[in-house]
RNA sequence: GGGCCGUUAGCUCAGUUUGGUAGAGCACCUGACUUUUAAUCAGGGCGUCGUGGGUUCGAGUCCCACACGGCCUACCA
């Protein structure tokens, strides 16, 4: 017995033999439209002649009228309704139009006109058969709804949803937009190495790898870090990468194991520096992405100009939690504290992780506004340059919007003796299996031929474009998010 | 990793309470129609009910296991 979509395929296959059989190609290699769909609309609109002009796209539904057929095709701009007249065509022609289906793509030569209904149309003159699609699409009131059958076939997504186009297309302009403004501010891209022998830069479980032709293992990156670091000592003022970096740790709504992080660093520059760069960057990117500065989530207006609130982080804890990490200055006396307030704990976790735990737990949740959170605990940021007058805090701010981390920076350690010191320290008070920062011999050997002072910042980009386009999964914003591979059935 | 919910036609979903021949809409096929736009009208056929076991005279429905997904939770960005 056959299935509809077994059914549905042969009907057109056989529709594609009948086209070859009329001598015509249903795969010709190129077609050049004389417009984007939206920009014929635009023109037409102006009042500007648009006749024997040409288009292309896929067609999304079909109304056959008898001797006249509509058609609605779309392409990457937009959406146009075709007109196939019978007196216009010809018979041979338009019988061809029997061979059409919905998923087909087409091109078409004609002169736009305007319904009775008002809509803007083109009456085809000519058309030609650019690709026979084999399978249904989606439905057309619901598109694709079922979101495994959404990630692991984004293409019908993409064709189905609109939303999904719109997510998309805003992600690409939020990387454009961060490009322009780094750029015009005179930082250089560069790209650094994907596979590592040692995954530095942050306290993470790496994806590990083969080298075969240095017969050794390696780590896929976990932050750009230590490479872009090295460039600043190098003499790169400025640099920035956008790249993605993988974490070998559990998937969820926020987490994807490879994601695409922004870091960027500026010599001669501290942490206050990169403070306004991260506000102004942000209100750079939602205005021209967005046109306002301003952004609706779950009901809360988020205001994304300069300047925006900035809060120690001791204080935060205190005003959240009334725990004053400065009293506890070790992990065991932190974690009691804690397990007096009825916290479950970790006894793996070192004091940077267990203040961590404070900050997700009781203080994240409630930055909604734009928010750096101010100095933290040297243990927590063995990359970050001491603070000013307080050797027990570092230099470092986290950026949070709508109860999400969104950047993190610091002014970056260069001196080189401490920073040896800081990977010993980070080893010696490394509890059980906890994942800590690795010492790097290259990173440490370039530090002490001397780093300029330097700020340095890292944006989650996926998280930047879910705070931008609405979006409270991870999945949303990535176009093939990673799914468990479905067994052959 | 743990908890809860889900998986039925190409797509969107009913049907599960109370076991008794598998349903609808879109899409598709045939016919009518030269201003439709969720076109309309008449007719048509299409299913490994996620997978594997079990209970039963009989399972989409009840039980068990597994797979995949969603949400919450845990680690992290």
């Amino acid at each position: 017995m056959r299935s509809r979509l077994e059914r549905i395929t042969s009907q057109r296959l056989e529709s594609l033999n009948r086209i070859r059989e009329k001598g015509i190609d249903p795969y010709p290699h190129c077609y050049h439209p004389s417009y984007a769909i939206k920009e014929a609309v635009a023109l037409f609109e102006r009042g500007e002649k648009a006749e024997n002009i040409s288009l292309a796209g896929r067609i999304m539904a079909r109304r056959s009228m008898g001797k006249m057929i509509f058609a609605d095709i779309r392409d990457s701009s937009g959406k146009i309704q075709l007109c196939f007249r019978y007196n216009l065509l010809g018979e041979e022609n338009f019988e061809l139009l029997d061979e059409i289906d919905i998923g087909d793509i087409v091109g078409a030569e004609g002169k736009l006109f305007r319904t009775k209904a008002g809509e803007i149309t083109l009456e085809v003159s000519h058309f030609t058969i650019l690709c026979k699609s084999l399978r249904p699409l989606p439905e057309k009131w619901h598109g694709l709804v079922d979101t495994d059958k959404r990630y692991r076939q984004r293409h019908l997504d993409l064709i189905s949803n609109e939303e999904t186009r719109n997510i998309f297309m805003s992600r690409s302009k939020i990387i454009t937009a961060i490009r322009n403004f780094l750029d015009s501010r005179g930082f250089v891209e560069v790209e650094t190495p994907v596979l590592q022998p040692e995954a530095g830069g942050a306290a993470a479980t790496p994806f590990t790898t083969h080298y075969q032709a240095l017969d050794n293992d390696f780590y896929l990156r976990i932050a750009l870090e230590l490479h872009l670091k090295r460039l600043i000592v190098g003499g790169f003022d400025k640099v920035y990468e956008i790249g993605r970096a993988f974490r070998n740790e559990g998937i969820s709504g926020k987490h994807n194991p490879e994601f695409t992080l922004l870091e960027c660093y500026q010599a001669y520059s501290d942490y206050t520096n990169m403070m306004s760069l991260v506000e102004e960057m942000a209100s750079y990117v939602a205005q021209e992405v967005l046109g306002n500065t301003k952004i609706t989530i779950n009901g809360n207006i988020i205001n994304l100009a300069p300047p925006w609130q900035r809060v120690y982080l001791r204080d935060a804890i205190k005003n959240y939690c009334d725990i004053d990490f400065e009293d506890y200055p070790d992990a065991t006396s932190l974690r009691s504290k804690m397990e007096e307030k009825g916290m479950e704990v970790d006894p793996n976790k070192g004091r940077g992780k267990l203040v961590d735990e404070l900050i997700s737990t009781f203080v994240e949740p409630n930055l909604i506004q734009p928010t750096f959170l101010i100095d933290y605990p040297a243990e927590m940021s063995p990359l970050a340059k001491r603070k000013r007058g307080n050797e027990h805090l570092v230099e470092r701010f986290e950026g949070f919007i709508n109860g999400m981390e969104i950047a993190n920076a610091f002014t970056e350690l260069n001196d080189p003796i401490d920073q040896r010191e800081r990977f010993k320290q980070q080893m010696r008070e490394r509890v059980g299996d906890e994942e800590v920062e690795i010492a790097d011999e290259d990173f440490l050997e370039a530090l002490e031929y001397g780093m300029p002072p330097t700020g340095g910042l890292g944006i989650g980009i996926d998280r930047l474009v879910m705070l931008l386009t609405g979006q409270s999964s991870i999945r949303e914003v990535i176009l093939f998010p990673q799914l468990r591979t479905k067994p052959k059935s």
